[in-house]
DNA sequence: CTGTTAGCGCCTTCAT
DNA sequence: ATGAAGGCGCTAACAG
């Protein structure tokens, strides 16, 4: 590994002229750039990061948070995901992306109290999911630490956020039901109240129902699993004989539901027809295949990555909220017939295929 | 946020004696040492990263790398488990982990090609799964990079390795349907050979199976998806239509090749008993409750992050080989009768229950 | 036991 | 356009 003074002294420059061609500031001739960048090139010099970091107080690392609850876990990998896109663009521009999960005590104590930041170690925080309160991201961000928010987003900040079009989406899942399926009783299955997320899901759906001239119905569970979408499923049932179709807020109540209406004798999609929204791996899988809403999980990752570029690039923005596209994958739990051959693609396998 | 100097003025002590005490290095008094801790308690004081990582040439920073392919994807996420396990026990003693996602051409290239090495920007690196290749592995390790491998492993290297007990697990899988369950005709449906974990596996069922005095049927097909466990099993049944057990090297091979033997007009497990192995979340959501090996997957990276952290410590090595207990866990596709009550626990999905 | 000195590798004024 | 010099914050060698 060779050091910038070796490639200064092999071209009998000093290393100032060094530093400045690399880093494409003015002050250098057109020719001895050329020479330096060749050289840096055939000499394979890198630049030290501790010593960058020490000089520029910029270390080219960004972490990425999630709450320790969330991060691996469950039936769908939905923050690794967003991880790993994240990871994919930061690492073409030599950035890195430190993993932090947070207990509880970490959200209690604040960023403050966390190694990582105080030893300066990034230059700028990803705060993932909805379960990182607001307090714990205003004193990230007003300690002038950049924040950035992927799949949460607060009201009344400047905060740049990466988020999916959930209310697009479940307005798009609503009106199929409505519109190709002709249901006019549709329950929403909602869970935890106060998680973006879902409560702009909520809202997709009571737009589509409201266009619709049809009356809401909305469910509320404390968590969003497949439990509480079997029990969100029991409570419409009793009082709501008469529905004839639910929408979920995530596919794992979804799922939880068909199971429990085929429990208390519906069968699925003919009595009740069910969709999802996330569009987990087993979503083609599960007995019916998966009505649901496509979250562009790795994308979320990958456009944060192009906010935090810019903003290190010094693109100077006065607001940032990104909204991607969610996509209806109509399969069977909705009533619509199956495709006429090959069945479900069983993507998404673990050592399987790729995505997208 | 304070610095050293400051420290030190404040005290009226050099800096170098701050920093001794601070790094409980000798040559400090009980006395001083006792003072100078307490102030920096006090003021908060925390060692810049950077200018630390300059002098010693050290970052308290890891990597921890896995195939782009396998990282956040599919029906299970084994290795952001790993990842949460490493970065659990890393961050307790203030050191970051990074994410480090390898594409093929990285891989070719090599780590001398990837920028997070050649700025020494970490300490070590921590190379996940069987898809690395012993190439890259061996480059690292011998550009004095110290290197840990996690569901992986290299003949004759002393290069420290964290696997579960694979051989273990499917001879116990094996054993329960040859002395519970009374079968014979007992077939192994397994994946991509030449990947550590799979051939562990195969060697627990011939041994299991060797130990019974009953002949070894394994049928290899390419990957270790749903897709391919269907196809393995219909291999089976062409070959081998007496068999009446099957053992797959994954869940999802395993559930592939419960959907297939349907389809094939065998119910399972009534004519043919099915276990898998990994016990990812769906298994136990599976239809019937999937009977599988339940593989420790935060401990794997848990156990890693310990050897790294004696490793920094210098607790000198001569090898390093872990490998970590895995537990048969039975539920009905082996035929074990369902349990009275409750059904199954659905833990483990997203948004859902913690693990242990 | 403690202080002084000298870098680690890089970027950045300030001269030239 | 280029070079010399200083310093980022910390640790390590050498004196006292």
């Amino acid at each position: 590994m060779s050091r910038q003074r070796e490639l200064a002294d092999q071209l009998g420059v000093s290393t100032a002229t060094v530093s400045r061609a690399l880093n494409d500031k003015p002050g250098v001739s057109t020719e001895t750039r050329r020479r330096v960048v060749a050289a840096a090139h055939e000499m394979e010099y890198r630049p030290n990061a501790a010593a960058r970091a020490l000089t520029t107080a910029t270390t080219r690392t960004v972490v990425f948070a999630v709450h320790r609850h969330q991060f691996p876990l469950g039936i769908d990998p939905f923050y690794p995901g967003i991880m790993r896109g994240l990871e994919e663009t930061l690492a073409a521009e030599h950035y890195g992306v430190m993993l932090l999960t947070l207990s509880d005590a970490d959200v209690q104590a604040g960023p403050a109290s966390l190694p990582v930041f105080q030893e300066g170690r990034v230059d700028a925080l990803v705060a993932a999911g909805p379960d990182i309160p607001p307090q714990f991201i205003l004193a990230a961000a007003s300690s002038s630490l950049p924040v950035i928010l992927v799949d949460n987003a607060l009201r009344e900040t400047a905060i740049p956020t990466v988020t999916s079009d959930d209310s697009g989406g479940c307005r798009a899942a609503t009106c199929h039901l409505v519109d190709v399926h002709g249901h006019t009783s549709i329950a929403l299955l909602r869970g935890t109240p106060g998680w973006v997320s879902s409560d702009e899901r909520a809202a997709g759906y009571c737009e589509a129902m409201a266009a619709a001239g049809l009356e809401p119905r909305v469910v509320s569970v404390e968590g969003t699993t497949i439990e509480t979408g079997a029990e969100a499923l029991t409570d419409v049932l009793e009082s709501w004989p008469g529905v004839t179709a639910v929408v979920a807020v995530n596919d794992a109540m979804a799922i939880g539901a068909i199971r429990q209406a085929r429990e208390l004798g519906r069968r699925v999609p003919e009595d009740l027809a069910v969709v999802g929204f996330d569009d987990i791996s087993w979503a083609a899988l599960s007995d019916p295949p998966l009505t649901t809403v496509r979250v562009p999980i790795v994308q979320i990752g990958r456009r944060a990555g192009r906010v935090l570029l810019d903003h290190f690039d010094e693109v100077v923005t006065v607001s940032s909220r990104t909204t991607l596209a969610t996509e209806l994958v109509v399969r069977t739990s909705c009533g619509c017939a199956p495709p006429p051959l090959e069945g479900v693609a069983f993507d998404g396998v673990r050592q399987g295929s790729d995505q997208p």
